[in-house]
DNA sequence: AATGAATGAGTGTTCATTCAT
DNA sequence: CATGAATGAACACTCATTCAT
């Protein structure tokens, strides 16, 4: 439980638990009382600090899309360290994508944004961001065209992680993104 | 509004009118209200012919699921009939895609369904389905490495359209699946 | 399941299964659908030989009033039988309840009924002739005073009887049937 | 209506409420909606207090129990000190019962938990505090035969009560009574 | 005559939100 | 400033009753 006296503290510990719950039972089924609960904070600290929930799961997945902007920064300078083969390129890129989605209820949070965004005007400009963050890292590594078959094929994985709940084959997986390269 | 006299007529609105909410808004916001509503039918009519609410939005996703069989087929009959050239091929099959795309509740509903197989164990059999059979149809018009591949590719551009709203680049889309080909 | 061309066996086994509905969930949760299938009947039937769920209700108790009645009878006739001495007429009386307890669902109908009677008017006459048809019987068999005090005691006995679940002792309700007696 | 900032007073204005409406249609019949009417709170506040309905009447007939535990207290002290002579004795318990009857819903209500037991495992062990209650209290003063009887005079006189919704004849009781005394 | 399909009022319960403290 | 008590709208679901067939 956070102390009331640490206001930062307590947005922090609210937008995290947020990310938490939603990438659990979805942006629909979250509620102030998970929210609390999670973030060990009084139920009406989640209405003092953010107007209505949706303000709330908003600015969570607005810090995550922060989050999801520097793993982008690693992800480029891991991928240009690696930019003399594409075969290389290829292993590092898959790698990448194992690793983020190991962390499984991360990797659940971006198709639960993408699909929120459908129904909700106001988070597509995030879910733009996320979309259009990766296929730039990707374009500036190779060009638009692969950029956007790289970012498409990588939306693709997610997607097929968050039904089956399981990692992609890193082969299968390493091989398509060698043709793409190409 | 479906006369009261016609029970396959109102089996039929209600499954569509659930197939639209759910694009809509999403299964964990589908209300029998909303569904009754856009069926044109009395509230007690869904619970008359669906015992509960997972049942219904489970036989709707179900029958999605069996209108997305008939589509495969076709996109097979169709894609086979293409496959003496890789560029006719990948032409044909972005031009499904597209078609696809264009009904955008339909498109939508297969992220729907897909996210919410991870929060709903008993969907994840659906879900599966409409992975695995689009992955099948492009395994046999290829291989299984390319099947995967395309099928990954193609679950991105649906999820794409799910947020951005709009059909992807046809130009850049068929060279994805041309690379992804050879 | 009797025939529809049967209009007589209908309206008794829909009686019949009402008295044991009740019996069993208590005349508030007894519901149309539960008396159809004890019964085997369609559903319309019930509502078909009687107007309203509460008129079959009321049917189906007056019934049993009926067969209480014989009951009474034969308690009557079996008593006189044993009216030499007060220890025997104590011992068959105690027999007598014990046996009619042995019919656990019989047993607690009485009660249902009582306090039926209290919520809803329309039964309370259908009460009173249990009530007072036993304090009758009781009182042709001594005086109305013992009557009053025998039939008192044997209510009790239902009604603990009803929350026991159990037989009540045997010696101990004979023993204090033959204070009442003197 | 009890005032919004008042939790005990709430709790206590809910369970009379309960208590109330149970004498008055039964448990089955006790809802939500009728419980918060009667004690003047809104809807919300139901559930606020009590996590199901359930809950609160197990509570409510809880503290009728706590309440009738009270009572036999009395009952017992001013029994005792009647105690030289039968005539007597069965003199006060006359008196007591009546003047427990003339508070009807609080009368009805034993019954109505002791059918409600019958239906409602949970239940059980309440009815029995309430039943062997009385008959300890009655045991104490003579024997556990006499206590049995007695007892179950009583049940049966509250029983009778429900249905008739009058008093019992207060020189018939007296005088049953006095028989089981001796 | 007999039925079961159909309906909507009413149920218990959840929870975003408000606001007195 | 911070909180949790409070509320009522909305939900899924049940079922007495109606009525076309």
């Amino acid at each position: 439980m956070t102390s009331a006296r640490d206001p930062e503290g307590r947005r922090r510990a609210l937008l995290e638990a947020t990310v938490e719950v939603v990438a659990e039972v979805g942006v629909a089924r979250t509620t102030h009382r998970a929210i609390a609960a999670r973030a060990g904070v009084p139920l009406g600290a989640t209405t003092y600090y953010f107007p209505t929930l949706n303000d709330l799961i908003a600015a969570a997945l607005d810090q995550a899309g922060t989050t999801w902007d520097a793993d982008l920064k690693r992800w480029e300078s891991e991928l240009r360290a690696a930019q003399k083969s594409v075969g290389e390129l290829a292993g590092v890129l898959t790698q990448l994508i194992l690793e983020y989605l190991a962390d499984q209820p991360r990797a659940r949070l971006e198709c639960e944004l993408y699909l929120a965004a459908g129904h909700t005007p106001e988070l597509r400009p995030l879910a733009m961001r996320w979309l259009l963050g990766l296929r730039a890292v990707l374009s500036r590594l190779s060009d638009p065209g692969t950029g956007y078959a790289l970012a498409t094929l990588v939306d693709g994985v997610f997607l097929q992680a968050a039904v089956t709940g399981e990692a992609p084959p890193a082969d299968g997986l390493q091989n398509a993104i060698e043709r793409l390269f190409n």
